[in-house]
DNA sequence: CAAGGAGATCAGACATACCTAAAGAAGTCT
DNA sequence: AGACTTCTTTAGGTATGTCTGATCTCCTTG
């Protein structure tokens, strides 16, 4: 009886999991592999992970056919990225932390908060709708607003859009991205998107024109105007 | 020749050991009971710990003889008190946290946040030079300003003291303190201090009378007026 | 000075979470 | 179908940090 109700709270592992799983397989199931990667952990110990992850509730996991999150798993994962992104724009806003520098001090604050913190600082912040990298927060009942914009990368030349979000974590990408202006709000016209390796060509508002790459162009989401 | 140097971040459990000690053992040392108690571990678990302190060259211990920090351990000591109380001034002015509240939260976050997190929010808070219950703050240089107040144990009957500091953790005792208005910068007049057992009887700002047991009594401090 | 009791240590276990190396499944290619 | 590669799992080992229960030390008291 007194396991039905008593969740009590997960590890700072666990969470890293949970988070990975939702990042990796979105709706679909990620699999032991990509978790590894993802999590620069050795494969045998994603599937340990895996197997309490299920004993836990929190994932379905068949073996050798990759996991997905549960409804609870999903609820936990959405409460780790709503404080994740909080505590980034406070960094951010209040604190003037670099922008290459917001993740990683966020990824370890997110596992030592409280969800009282976590609302207090909402309240803070005056409830955002993004963080800073232009992610949308869940909401605190687990809602998360469906994305509106479409990656660089299938984008039409000739079409003017505007960056909505840089979905980016590593330091040195951000300050590249930054530097050359390429941060949310920023309006752009797609020049061309070729095909063949997926390189895309932007004209900027000042008419520079920025070449990128199709890993980066797909990490780069816009909006038609 | 590389681990001279190389003294890679302690982990959250050794933090508590280190601060356990210095609480406990002040500038003399700390019996394994003493901290076994403080930190609600048993006895064994201490005696392993410190062994590894001892290793790491963060402590003094002697089997049999207690525990005492080396000037390493002290440092990193006085690092995490400086986090803890920076991080109770930022709970208690900028979220709204409950006085009662802060203790358990900034236990937690002290152990998340990096240096450059710390001077960043000392920097946003106005580098404060006590905390919310009247604690000093270490500097980052790990100074601590010498203790100027005496405990409310030892003050003398019939003189005017100001409340400076209210050392307690406990959620319950301090929303008692509070609601009673001994709180720092608070006016007292002492009324009796009872040698028998400690009990001390004072009279605050607006004629009303409180009677303090000892081991509360010893945890009010007061500067003399 | 010998005995007892309080306090401390040791030994053996458990839980989490990680790694490496060897063995086993799944799917592809000839 | 058999062979091969790639991905996964299993097995055994490490490190941290905890607990319990048995033993050992130290100091005090008779």
């Amino acid at each position: 009886m007194s396991d039905l109700l008593a969740h009590k709270p997960i590890s700072a592992s666990v969470g890293d999991y949970l988070k990975a799983i939702w990042n990796v397989a979105g709706s679909g199931s990620a699999s032991t592999n990509e978790l590894s990667e993802h999590l620069s952990v050795a494969p045998g110990s994603v599937t340990r992970m895996l197997g309490r992850l299920r004993e836990m509730g929190l994932a379905d996991y068949e073996p050798y056919h990759g996991a997905s999150l549960t409804e609870r798993g999903r609820r936990e994962a959405l409460r780790l990225v709503r404080r994740h992104r909080l505590i980034e724009t406070f960094l951010l806003e209040h604190l003037g932390y670099p922008l290459t520098d917001l993740h990683e001090e966020a990824e370890r604050l997110e596992h030592a908060v409280s969800d009282g913190f976590t609302e207090r600082l909402a309240d803070f912040l005056g409830h955002p709708g993004r963080d800073p990298h232009g992610d949308p927060i869940p909401a605190a009942d687990g809602t998360l607003t469906p994305e509106d914009s479409l990656p660089l990368s299938e984008a039409e030349a000739g079409r003017r859009v505007r960056v909505s979000r840089v979905s980016h974590e590593e330091p040195a990408t951000l300050a590249y991205l930054a530097e050359n202006g390429l941060i949310p709000g920023r309006l752009l016209k797609v020049e061309e998107v070729r095909a063949l390796d997926g390189v895309v060509t932007v004209e900027d508002e000042y008419g520079t024109c920025h070449t990128l790459g199709g890993a980066l162009a797909r990490s780069i989401l816009v909006r038609n105007l």
